[in-house]
DNA sequence: GTGCCACTTCAAGTCGACTTGAGGTCAAGA
DNA sequence: TCTTGACCTCAAGTCGACTTGAAGTGGCAC
């Protein structure tokens, strides 16, 4: 068994056909050949798919990570690339440890109102002067 | 000047009126007022854009936050809900860590090709088995 | 040979948090 | 009084990463 099915391919990534046919979209795999209309893919995209899987968790868009296969068959990873993305990394870690600590200490704060927590206001105004940059959303779970 | 107008509070707070507005649609902030058909609002918007600023970077979506305003005029915040929070900023901490850690490995790595580094193997392994979840994008600079 | 259904394409929809644009109003300075 | 332009409303657009739906095709088990 030489080649995947899309279905097989799906069944052993873990990412669905329809995110399969859209990656093939946007050039991020590609699929080998058709049997009739059906793609045949090489086994060599599930490794691809843990790469474009890894580009997504370390924050990299879809298009970041096209731009890195670009060039040619092996991907080309810049190491500055890298080396900047760990740097915004480590800033964004940073922050989420300073509003942890400070939820926890909101979370256990015996001051009637948060309002009235000197803890509380100092993260507030961290907040307010956009000392901590937001997040955005979680990718849906299970994706 | 006991009441402000939507540039001043805009100016105060960094937040732009478009998202003052699209604020109180949603119920996060009140205008006490108009002045003709313009917006007037108390000086304590301020630190109810605060509370929201400083909810959205721990990571709690607009609705959520105005859940938390819901019940009363002082905001209830549900102790619970925010050490859930801080676990789970905990969780995301960790990943984002061994992310970072791997990233930096990966950029000064001197195998010829990243595939050929244990660690970056590794780490792709992680990434393919969903062990490291995807962080959707940053709110853009200046938010 | 034939029926099923997993696959195909392509367009459109979704989600969250806003922004943008068109067209209208009106408080205040000249 | 007149003009200006900051403010108003409401609908629609944007962004990224997919998902969904309708309509069509054809490989393969029977």
């Amino acid at each position: 068994m030489r080649y995947l099915d899309i279905a097989e391919v799906a069944r052993q990534s873990g990412v669905p056909a329809s995110t399969l046919r859209f990656y093939e979209e946007k050039g991020l795999i590609a699929s080998t050949g058709r049997r009739g209309l059906r793609r045949l893919f090489e086994p060599g995209v599930l490794e691809r798919l843990a790469l474009i899987a890894l580009g997504r968790a370390a924050g990299f868009s879809l298009d970041e990570i096209a731009r890195m296969f670009a060039s040619e068959g092996r991907p080309r990873i810049d190491r500055q690339m890298l080396a900047a993305k760990a740097e915004e990394l480590d800033r964004t870690i940073r922050e989420l440890s300073a509003m942890r600590d400070g939820l926890r200490h909101a979370a256990a704060c015996p001051a009637p109102s948060h309002m009235e927590c000197p803890t509380f206001r100092r993260i507030l105004r961290a907040a307010a002067s956009g000392a901590i940059g937001g997040r955005g959303k979680k990718v849906p779970p299970g994706s």
